[in-house]
DNA sequence: TGGCCACCTGACTAGCTGGTTAATAATAAA
DNA sequence: TTTATTATTAACCAGCTAGTCAGGTGGCCA
C-alpha cells in the first residue's frame, strides 16, 4: 500500500463520517430549524454517538456552516447559468428547467436556504452582498440588451429574475402544501416536466417570446 | 359602573396583554424559529415577566398556535378573493395587487407561514387539506371556465395559482435577500406599485390577457 | 367590612442543552 | 514490534429550558 493510498484511506474515514453527519444534520436543520436541531438529534439520525459528531465538527455552528456551504455549492453547480449567446428564449427555458429540476431533486437544499433568508440571512449576508448581487447585475444587463434590441418586451430584468427564482423554488420550499392541495403522496417524473412546460409557457409568453 | 362595563374592562386587560404577547411572540418566532424563540425572549420583547406570559397562555405551544391562527386570519382577510363576475383580467389584477400589498405590509405574517410549511406544516395539515384545497379547486374551476370560453389561453389553473402565490409572497419571505441585492435599506411606496405593475404585466401577458 | 376574583410574579425544579475530558481502541509508520 | 496518529465514546458539567406554585395585589360588590 503506497503512502498516497494511506492518506486517501485516512481521508476517507474523515470524509465518509463528515458526509454522514452533514446529511443527517441537513435533514434535522430543515425539520427543526437551527435551534430545534440538537447535536443529539443529529447524532441519532447519523447513528453515531454525540461526542463523535463533536470530534469532527468543533461545535454546532460549525456543522450548520458546513451544511450551508455544502448546500450552496451543490445548488450553484446544478443550476448552470443564463447564457448570452443562445438568445432569450433558449436561455430562459434552460434556466427555468434547471431550477425546477433542482427543486424537485434537492428540495432540502432549497428549504434550508429559504429558512436562512427568512430568518434574516445572518450567516449569508456576505454571500448575497457580493456573489449574488453581482450575478443579478450581470444577468439583468443581459436581459436589458435583449430588450433594447427588441428581442423581448420591456419588463424589469431584476424583477424577472426574482419571478423565476420564486416560481421555481416554490416547488421545493412549499412541496408539503402543494402535495396536500394536489392530494398526492409524492411527486412523479411527469410532474417535473409538466411544471417546466407550464412555467416556460407562461413566462416566455409574458416576455413576448412566444 | 355597570356590570357590562366591568366585563368589558376586565376583558380589555386580557385582550391588551394577549395582543402585546402575540406581537412579541410573532417577531421572536420569525427571527428564531419555534424552538429558538424562548418564553423568556418573548417575555423580554413584550416587557413582561415570564410567568405573566404563562398566565395568559398555558404553554409555549399555545402561544405558537395563537400566533399562527391570528396570522392566517389577518392574511385571509387582507387578500380578498378572485371574483368570478369581473372577468379574468381584472380578477387576476386585483388578486395580485392585494397579495403584493399584504406581502409588503405584513412580511412577518407571510414568513411565519412559510417557515411552518417548509418544516412540514405540522400545525397546518388540516388547514391545507380542507380550507385551502377547497379554495384552489374553486378558483381553478373558474380559470378553467375562462379558458374554455376563450377568454384566456390554456394554462394549468392550479399551477397558475401556485405561480401567483410564489411570486407575490417572495417579496415578503425573501425581503432580506431582495433588499441586499437591490442595495437598499428599506422598501418604499413606489416599490410596491412597481412590483404590482411588473407582475400584472408579465402574468397577464402570460395568460394572453394583454 | 370582608369575601371574591382576576391579575401578577419571584422563586423553584426536573430535564435537556452544547460542549469538555480523559481513557481507550484502531490504524498507520518506523 | 514499537511508536505516533487518528478515531471513538462514556461520563460529566454548567447553564438554560419550559413550566409550576405559592403568595401576593387591587378592584368591586354585598
Amino acid at each position: 500500500m503506497t503512502s498516497a493510498n494511506q492518506i486517501k484511506k485516512t481521508g476517507n474515514i474523515r470524509a465518509k463520517s463528515k458526509v454522514k453527519i452533514l446529511t443527517a444534520a441537513r435533514t434535522e436543520f430543515v425539520l427543526q430549524g437551527y435551534r430545534g436541531a440538537t447535536v443529539q438529534s443529529i447524532a441519532d439520525r447519523a447513528e453515531l454517538p454525540k461526542a463523535n459528531i463533536l470530534y469532527y465538527f468543533k461545535n454546532k455552528e460549525n456543522i450548520y456552516h458546513a451544511v450551508l456551504e455544502h448546500t450552496l455549492e451543490m445548488w450553484d453547480e446544478g443550476i448552470g447559468d443564463i447564457e448570452a449567446n443562445e438568445g432569450p428564449k433558449v436561455a430562459i427555458e434552460k434556466f427555468i428547467a434547471a431550477k425546477v429540476r433542482m427543486s424537485f431533486k434537492h428540495p432540502e437544499a432549497s428549504k434550508i436556504y429559504a429558512m436562512e433568508i427568512i430568518q434574516g440571512a445572518q450567516h449569508l449576508k456576505d454571500y448575497a452582498r457580493t456573489y449574488q448581487r453581482q450575478w443579478v447585475r450581470e444577468k439583468a444587463k443581459l436581459f436589458q440588451q435583449w430588450i433594447d434590441s427588441g428581442e423581448m418586451v420591456n419588463v424589469d430584468p431584476v424583477h424577472l429574475i426574482f419571478l423565476i427564482w420564486s416560481a421555481t423554488q416554490h416547488y421545493a420550499d412549499f412541496e408539503t402544501q402543494i402535495l396536500t392541495i394536489m392530494n398526492r403522496a409524492d411527486f412523479e417524473e411527469d410532474d417535473v416536466e409538466q411544471v417546466i412546460a407550464f412555467l416556460c409557457d407562461i413566462i416566455l409568453r409574458g416576455c413576448g417570446l412566444i
